[in-house]
RNA sequence: CGCGGGGUAGAGCAGUCUGGAAGCUCGUCGGGCUCAUAACCCGGAGGUCGCAGGUUCAAAUCCUGUCCCCGCAACCA
């Protein structure tokens, strides 16, 4: 009998930086998924990888100083070694500018050009600049970017355009009939009444503005834009062929049966990829999990600190499987989780130390002290066994169950209350009094294989979350991992083995306090050793400098301005005039502390309103990457109105 | 009326779609146990489920209104 094909993939990263926790996180789910799905004995195929091109790469790359394909080289690198230091089990890392990508890219744009899916035409909209997307008027919220709310502007360029709309009845109809599609079902809504039912624009798939793509090879003034490049991962990464020469692995892995993705791109997983395949006829994906997000706690703190979260530091503190598992198992379904260092220690220490490890720990270490390692199941059986064996052949199947509806937390849970009914069945059999009296010493082998014997069923299950624990359960019970179908039944481990005679610690517990102090010395190397980085303006004279106006000004009275965050409003005495000077200083200062102070301000500076308060200058202030400010004062006492040069 | 997320025990959360005895982890208090990583097991205290209305035999859950918090954005001259 052959196996079922299983086919899952991620969205591919953006190779613009290194990627944080909350990034790592989706690899890790995809990877306890692909995992599980093998173990219940799929044929699975796992991939993953990275999207390449893109105006804000060729920035990057020209700010760095090299040409874009070395600077996606070194980041994807990046990407890979953390994907491999999390231990995620993907089959084929995908990269946008692989060239059977580019290649089979430019037959696709093409093919859908020829049979008049994609036309020219002039596109003549409002642009928003760092998301690098036209809006139409009825896409923008108050005016202003749908994505990220800044401004947009009127521009012109000439593209190609995709045909939503010709297949949108069709989508709609394939939503509806197959409710499994969009995951989470809330989601479903969202992306129905907002885009789908309204009417889609036809989407602009190709652009002028930047060299850094998969160029249209009929027509050399464009590149491919990111929808037709980066989603056609999923089938160039199996090998399909336009011209129908698929790869065989095309033809065993496609349709996918999971894209697992962050919930902020749903829309072009659930509206534009479904349409290019139809396009192209293609069967669509069976589903696409929209996750929710990993989010950093206290996020005052973090964000003035500097300290953004990243897979290869964590690691480093607790270990692959303890941040496997407490990212896995602290995301919710629906909602975002959050991660902190607290939190961190906190599951570690009552999960992993206290109710698996110890749990495992004890187990052993009985077994050694009371029949020098011997596990032995000799049968003699009480009422009190008849519920742990219950528990644990139950697990199983709740697991499996939450895992069909990829709910990965509520899984881990329910091995993990197994574990708990493990110890709890310790006390009610008090094996320590069995060992006193000989006649018990039988039945003190049955607790003891009992034991063992949910331990592995455990281990078994524990396997596709925490690869690296399990293996060492199983090489301390001196046992292998067992399949599904050998965990449906009670007393699979070998009776008269014997255990590994020295306990290895799972996990160790956790001293909040010694973790934090070691984060701030960490932390405190880190700033030390990074200079805020700053774009190098080009060389002025020192006429140019000279159009500045700086003089000294005392802060006379200022308080914040209502309705803005990061704003103060001052009163500056300058020489004998007062001005208003508006600040993004709120984080920083509070007004109180502000008053007194005497400060740089530029004096000719034309006056603006910021939101609704006048300013007549600036103050100077000193900023570096890391969030913090500081305002600028003269060093000596020197009367207000004196210019600064 | 900018967008989004949220308000359930001291802390962190689940439960809300599909109404039907308020639950989990940590902490705390008390007890038990000694095989084990000061761990494990049992029990207790602690909640007007943000507030106000409504629907219902029944609301944390559905409807309406309202308050508050947190992200993002607008401001950062």
């Amino acid at each position: 009998m052959s196996k079922k094909p299983y086919y899952i993939t991620t969205a591919i990263a953006y190779t613009s930086g290194k990627p944080h926790i909350g990034n790592s996180y989706e690899i890790v789910l995809a990877d306890s998924i692909a995992r599980f799905k093998r173990l219940e004995g799929y044929d699975v195929r796992f991939q993953t990888g990275t999207d390449e091109h893109g105006q804000k790469i060729e920035l990057k790359a020209a700010e760095a100083g090299i040409s874009p394909k070395e600077f996606v080289d070194e980041i994807a690198d990046e990407i890979k070694d953390i994907w491999d230091l999390m231990n995620t089990s993907y089959d084929k890392f995908i990269r946008t500018t692989d060239e059977f990508h580019e290649k089979q890219i430019q037959k696709i744009f093409k093919k859908l050009y020829e049979q008049g899916d994609i036309y020219k035409d002039v596109y003549e909209g409002l642009y928003c600049t760092p998301c690098e997307s036209f809006f139409t008027e009825s896409q923008l919220e108050n005016g202003k970017c749908p994505d990220c709310g800044r401004a947009v502007e009127p521009a012109k360029e000439e593209a190609y355009f995709l045909k939503l709309s010709k297949y949108a009845d069709k989508l709609i109809e394939h939503i509806n009939n197959n409710p499994e599609f969009i995951q989470p079902e809330s989601r479903k809504k969202e992306m129905m009444n907002n885009f789908l039912l309204p009417g889609l624009q036809d989407l602009c798939v190709s652009r002028t503005s930047f060299k850094w793509g998969i160029p249209v090879d009929f027509d050399d003034k464009h590149v491919v834009y990111v929808w037709i490049d980066a989603l056609s991962n999923y089938i160039t990464g199996l090998g399909y062929d336009t011209d129908g020469n698929h790869d065989e692995l095309f033809n065993k892995y496609w349709p996918a049966d999971l894209h697992l993705i962050g919930k902020d791109i749903l829309r072009f997983h659930t509206i534009y990829w479904p349409i290019m395949l139809m396009a192209l006829d293609i069967p669509l994906p069976k589903q696409v999990f929209g996750h929710p997000w990993l989010l950093q706690g206290e996020g005052k703190m973090s964000k003035s600190k500097g300290n953004v979260l990243y897979a290869d530091e964590l690691v480093e503190f607790f270990g692959v499987d303890a941040v496997r598992y407490f990212v896995l198992h602290e995301m919710p379904f629906e909602n975002d989780g959050v991660i902190t260092w607290e939190l961190l220690v906190e599951r570690i220490n009552s999960e992993l130390a206290n109710t698996l490890g110890n749990l495992v720990n004890r187990t052993i270490s009985m077994s050694n002290k009371y029949f020098s390692g011997i596990v032995t199941n000799s049968g003699v059986k009480e009422e009190v066994d008849d519920d742990l064996i219950k528990v644990t052949l139950e697990t199983p199947k709740k697991v499996i169950e939450k895992m069909d509806k990829l709910k990965v937390a509520d899984a881990i849970s329910d091995i993990f209350t197994m574990f708990k009914r493990c110890n709890k069945y310790i006390d009610e059999t008090t094996p320590w009094i069995l060992a006193k009296e000989e006649k018990d010493h039988k039945r003190l082998e049955t607790v003891l294989y009992n034991l063992t014997e949910s331990i592995v069923i455990g281990a078994s299950l524990l396997e596709a979350f925490m690869p690296e624990t399990s293996a060492n359960i199983f090489k301390q019970l001196n046992t292998s991992a067992r399949t599904f179908e050998e965990i449906t039944e009670y007393g699979k481990y070998p009776s008269g083995n014997k255990v590994i005679e020295k306990t290895e610690i799972l996990f160790a517990r956790l001293d909040l306090e010694e973790v934090l102090k070691k984060v701030e010395e960490k932390e405190a190397e880190k700033k030390a050793s990074e200079y805020p980085i700053v774009e190098i303006k080009p060389e002025i004279t020192i006429d140019d400098f000279d159009k500045v106006q700086i003089r000294v000004g005392e802060v006379l009275a200022c308080e914040p301005v209502k309705k803005a965050k990061k704003l103060l409003v001052s009163q500056i005495r300058v020489g004998d005039e007062i001005r208003q000077i508006v600040s993004g200083i709120a984080q920083f200062y509070s007004p109180e502390e502000m008053v007194g102070k005497k400060v740089a301000v530029i004096t000719n500076l034309k006056p603006v309103k910021l939101c609704g308060v006048e300013s007549q200058g600036m103050i100077l202030a000193a900023s570096d990457d890391k969030g913090n400010l500081s305002v600028l004062t003269p060093d000596k006492d020197i009367i207000s109105g004196s210019e600064i040069s």
